[in-house]
DNA sequence: GCGGAGTTGTTCGAAGTCGAACGACCGGCG
DNA sequence: CGCCGGTCGTTCGACTTCGAACAACTCCGC
């Protein structure tokens, strides 16, 4: 082992800075979601997936490649999703094995109530602390790091 | 509810990169920690405090402070720890009802063992990846972003 | 000194996540 | 046609996290 390049104090600050930020940001959107609408952020990113997507609904696994969760992650949050009928799911025609997950009405309107919300409260936590340079530079960098890990680890 | 403020496309391309890198980055690190020194992120993370605090021991209550966990998250993790020999549990000699977790010698050396690893993949997936200006950007941004949830999510 | 409000760390149950194993199935090659 | 490596989604068990409840204890005002 060489020795090791340790972090100065500005990459130690954005590295912390980044840790920090990132956890509370998850926990303050999840809850903000739980009270509001009684989503989970990974419900909630299903039903967005499946409202953009065409005929409103999706494999599973590509649903799952997307929303960078694992396999048995996404059928446990699609019974739940099921189970409240915001989410149907239909045997694909085209193959046997595959299992369509469909957006219902329901699941629209569900998504159509949380959407402004959640929205709203991404603005309060991150997008409008930030400037309009700050947001071009961490758009850039973040699509940057997370290429580099889409082409390191996989998907 | 007014007309929501969307986001706008640079906007969006901000926060979806945030939401990845983020996920990304944990996920990485998690890995990389479990796989070359056999420590979650979290239990890193506690060692590091200790060695950094005088006597190399801080009450659980503090612990839990700065880590970004609960109490009960921490005492399971402390547990883990302990029975490893990596920390140990004393009572506080100020507070009967005080629990002072207190790094074993063992404990500082996986820490010595894991640091240059560690350090070496947040370079290769993050530090590195950015340009020097990005860096400072993000510090003073992430910042702000974390102040500002401090303050009103708490501790 | 004393009583009650607040703290401290643990325990408990519920929830969510993951990877490995699994049965079922697709598809190409002989 | 028939086989066989690879894929699909689910199930299972292990692990981790959290909040609420809890007993023990501190500390402040009286």
């Amino acid at each position: 082992m060489d020795a090791p390049r340790w972090l100065d104090d500005r990459e130690m600050a954005a590295w912390q800075g980044f840790l920090e930020a990132s956890n509370r940001v998850a926990r303050h959107l999840e809850a903000q979601l739980r009270d509001e609408a009684g989503l989970s952020h990974p419900q909630y990113e299903i039903l967005v997936r499946l409202a953009e997507a065409p005929d409103r609904s999706l494999r599973m696994t590509e649903l799952a490649d997307g929303l960078l969760t694992s396999k048995s992650g996404l059928t446990y949050q699609v019974d739940r999703l099921e189970k409240r009928g915001l989410v149907a799911r239909r045997s694909c025609p085209t193959d046997v094995r595959g299992v369509l997950a469909v957006l219902t009405d329901e699941g629209l309107y569900a998504l159509r109530d949380a959407a402004p919300g959640h929205v709203a409260a991404v603005r309060e936590v991150l997008i409008d602390v930030l400037e309009d340079d700050e947001i071009a530079v961490l758009a850039g960098a973040f699509d940057r790091v997370g290429r580099r890990l889409r082409a390191h680890d996989g998907a």
